[in-house]
DNA sequence: CTGAAAGCGCTTACAG
DNA sequence: CTGAAAGCGCTTACAG
């Protein structure tokens, strides 16, 4: 009988011949429970493997023991965007320790992403992350509308309110972007072009502004830009723009990794060797930029750590603690052979 | 009052001025409620914002409305592998239309695997899909054991009782090797050379035995192969391995897609044209492989549709169907520009 | 240090 | 077609 259905609270206090309450508390030690007692119960509890069951203590305790995370680009995307898998395993590692997990949804409409936030709202999670954020995201007042917790994560500084009072860690792209025009403005490159990332994702517009501003500072004209989707093909076809120009640029900045390295394929294929004819750089230091010919010069973002502080900070805030803003300060520039001095 | 804490069953059936039952079997449909009752009850909750709590539904099913998928490499290697998203997107996609989640771990230890497994087991998820499945995967046992339902995902038809009984969704891997085996040896090539991946996976074997068989099929010698990681390191590392040979391979056949991403990119950095000097081929059918240059010759997996069929039949399983194994039949060569005739 | 009871918010037989 | 009640398996005040 007890071999058949799975054992209970019940069963294990039942058997240490002590009550349901004791079993609970040597447990979560939220009370003392005497030495003997205990041993008793674990034993109980061995015997009968027994695991409380998260479905009751969900119920019980009005905390599901997971966070949501929901993602909105296309499953291509996903799949060559460096940022993701390795944001999502910081969440894991901070997440295990609590014993906690991840409920993850791929959606491809703003429909579908409203009702996924709607599900874990309505005790699917705990709390939700937010990326990818855009200005003026609709999804602040959703969740604040739906009474779930949630910390964003952006590429600024958030300005006051800007995210609707949730908790917000975020990074600034804008160094990194401001080093590698440096690199090429000294290696000296005057005719760059930025890649860009949609112009709706804040991250997106950061880069873009940050390139041009630091193009301005070396004294050159920083509006060679377009706009790419963050793809494979969205690199090639802007590169293929850039390069068709009466007068091409010498070097090109692009706003992830992906788009970097189908641009340099492109430039490869029509001859063009990079970085002694064309300087690259990418973003996100995606494992294979490192073992391109030429290794890709990128931009580190320290996603793994961005995942940890993005669960740390939602954790403390479902306990009540203020956060505000909290910087993540990992981003750096990787330096490495695709960026050279221009010819002639 | 009603403003501060979430509206319950409870609310709704009192303003409607029904009992709590009738509430539910509104919605669920599993018995019927005349219409205008109906009404009252669906305006009652419109106005008090009511959507059922899950952390409830849960305990009262005994169904949390999850699976579980624990991923057991590391995170760079997930980054680059499209497989990984592609399926997950797959999974969301049958998921959503039964408003289920799925419950993502990364694990990096055999000891953390096995504490997410129990976990799951414990409540947080209905059932599992087992993924890069090994030899004699210790966690046919362990899912039995913990009594979680489970479907894996395998490479190959399984043999009688291999995967201990459990459903299985099943592709061969072997048919769109020996394709490409063809495609090269009918091109002219005689050395031809295999990066595998890890060989305790069973995709990574299935591949590399097919590769070997349509090697001998060709009268050629299928023994040049070099086991990488699926890493861009790795790929790179066993490139350079056999471009280094006293006789190199006149082509390469990748194991994913990754590897031959970054062999290819070193081949060119070693002044070696691909695929005038050497040819090449992928698996998995990334974004970026289309991108290219050249384009690189791959195999489709179906990933999406593994995704899907693979939830399916853990839902069908779940639901109490036999479903044995199942043939996802999606995987097919796609020929691009990496396969030429050898030189001279 | 431990017990007895109520409660978390649903669903599902059991009656009528 | 609907009501009244029990139950899912925990946790947490309340007593002692």
């Amino acid at each position: 009988m007890t071999q058949h259905r799975k054992a209970t609270i019940g069963d294990v206090a039942e058997r240490a011949g002590v009550t349901k309450a004791t079993v609970s508390l040597a447990y979560s030690r939220k009370r003392p429970v005497s030495d003997e007692t205990r041993q008793r119960i674990f034993a109980a509890a061995e015997e009968l493997q027994w695991t409380a069951s998260h479905r009751a203590r969900a119920l019980a305790t009005s905390r599901t023991g997971a966070i949501g995370l929901v993602v909105a680009r296309d499953p291509e995307v996903l799949a060559t965007d460096a940022f993701f898998s390795k944001f999502i395993s910081g969440c894991e590692r901070v997440l295990a320790e609590h014993e906690m997990g991840l409920m993850l949804h791929a959606v491809t409409t703003r429909e579908a992403e409203q009702a996924v936030y709607e599900r874990l709202a309505a005790g699917r999670a705990d709390g939700a992350i937010l990326l990818d954020v855009r200005q003026e995201d609709p999804r602040f007042a959703l969740v604040q509308r739906l009474g779930l917790p949630a910390v964003v994560l952006s590429a600024e500084e958030p300005a006051d309110g800007e995210t609707g009072g949730l908790p917000t860690v975020y990074s600034d792209d804008s160094p990194a972007i401001s080093e590698i025009v440096r690199l090429m403005a000294e290696a000296g490159h005057t005719r760059i072009a930025h890649v860009a990332g949609p112009s709706p994702y804040i991250h997106a517009r950061i880069r873009r502004e940050a390139f041009t501003a630091a193009m301005a500072e070396h004294g050159l004209d920083g509006s060679l830009v377009v706009e790419g989707a963050f793809t494979a093909a969205s690199g090639r076809d802007a590169t293929a723009q850039l390069l068709d120009l009466a007068e091409p640029p010498t070097a090109i900045v692009y706003a992830n990794d992906t788009m970097a390295i189908s641009g340099l394929s492109l430039a490869h294929s029509r001859g063009i060797r990079v970085p002694e004819e064309l300087s690259i750089s990418g973003y996100d230091d995606s494992e294979l930029s490192a073992h391109l010919s030429p290794a890709l010069t990128t931009v580190s973002t320290g996603a793994v750590q961005r995942g940890e502080i993005a669960v740390r900070t939602l954790l403390a805030a479902l306990d009540g603690e203020e956060s505000g803003a909290v910087r993540a300060d990992h981003t750096i520039v990787v330096p490495r052979g695709s960026i050279a001095a221009p010819r002639g």
